[in-house]
DNA sequence: TTGAGTACTTTCCACTGAAAAGATAACCTC
DNA sequence: GAGGTTATCTTTTCAGTGGAAAGTACTCAA
């Protein structure tokens, strides 16, 4: 970290990594996850279009650290709400679920770029890893009520599985507009439908002493 | 339509607006939906990369006609699946679902396009008339095992939501490997799953009850 | 002080979508 | 048919993109 020298700006950035990731997410959200330019990105940044190549290896490698700095705030986010939440593992499995909507509902254009299908985040492990642990929030909660001995089971990541899709697909449907019966209502307003989902997803009794016999498999569970 | 010329191609295509929907198509299924190229797309259908501008206004305007024309093989595949299930409402409710994925599985880079927060089919009146009617088909197996004048109040709709945010985040998920569990598996195999899916997002008692009072809004529901 | 390496800029290239203007063929009226 | 009109398609051009390559400025260690 350099001190930036008195006049005109210094040649070296100082932290320019870090200045890009938030240009970088400025220029997202301005811009649009398609329309994203790494040019624009640096102009933002302040400094000459070529410099990020010192810092991430492509446009590409730049948008997924974004993305890693998304899946981050997300698990921020779905544990904010669980702590705003009543003690009891229903509500902190709701919790979870307002969560992710609100980040989505917040942060659309991030959203879209953690889980579109361009992204393979396979080979890239910091991404992987910040998405593993905000999925891990989900899982936890539904952990919590389910007993943790059902991911030992195919059932058991049946239930993350329906829980995951159930807000996701919600999360989706409402940024690209297509949720119109709950558009003009506040964020406080729309607790009750996602509650209204999240005990959907995970019902009390129902469908859990199906017997698919499937051998348990860890690796093949769902997973962001 | 006019039959080409014995020798070299004929100076008008003769069908140019039906090859540039098929053109761009494989373009988009080949490149991605972030990497589909105008010029690309021309150059499949044999003619100069300005060409397509005489059909469609611009680049988004052909990928919304290519968007519409997903929503209609949506509906077709959802229709499909019902064809071949059993003839009982909750068949028919289930196969829906089951075709919605099925179409995500094979048209993955096309339920992207579909349903990608850049598509504005606001302004584009034969899209939204093509992902009105895929969403009827879903709207109306709902119906069939609700009655149909749940839609006149918020409940049906919510109804409506659950089963579409259930099978849209399952399909999105899938499609974008992040369904480990399911991703050995046959198409076939996934029935089970996705059964189970549609039948917690509408269980057959639960939450029927709920009073929410609130005022039914034909204009505010869902809809694609 | 100097040599080496890192951070950044400048220049260049191939590609993109779009606009403008020119070329060709089909249609329409007579 | 013949002529004019119009729609379709091509060529040219332009601004903008990401990335490669080469040059410049700075830092730091010996």
């Amino acid at each position: 970290m350099v001190a930036a020298s008195k006049e005109g700006k210094p040649y070296h950035h100082g932290d320019l990594r870090a200045a890009l990731l938030t240009a970088a997410e400025a220029e997202l959200i301005e811009k649009g996850v398609d329309s994203f330019s790494l040019r624009g990105t640096a102009k933002r940044a302040g400094v000459s279009h070529a410099a990020p190549a010192h810092h991430f290896r492509d446009a590409t490698a730049l948008l997924d650290a974004v993305a890693a700095v998304g899946f981050s705030r997300l698990a921020d986010t779905m544990r904010g709400e669980q702590a705003l939440a009543g003690p009891g593992k229903s509500e902190q499995f709701v919790a979870a679920g307002v969560g992710y909507v609100r980040f989505a509902i917040d942060n659309p254009e991030m959203l879209e770029l953690m889980f579109g299908r361009s992204r393979t985040d396979g080979d890239h492990p910091d991404l992987a890893r910040h998405a593993e642990a905000a999925f891990s929030v989900l899982v936890n909660a539904v952990g919590h009520i389910r007993g943790r001995h059902v991911f030992k089971s195919e059932e058991g990541w049946r239930d993350v599985a329906a829980c995951w899709s159930m807000v996701h697909g919600y999360a989706q449907l409402v940024i690209s507009g297509r949720m119109g019966f709950v558009a003009t209502l506040e964020f406080d307003e729309q607790r009750g439908v996602i509650e209204d989902l999240m005990r959907r997803a995970l019902p009390d009794s129902a469908f859990r002493m199906r017997d698919d016999s499937a051998v348990p498999t860890q690796s093949g569970r769902p997973s962001f």
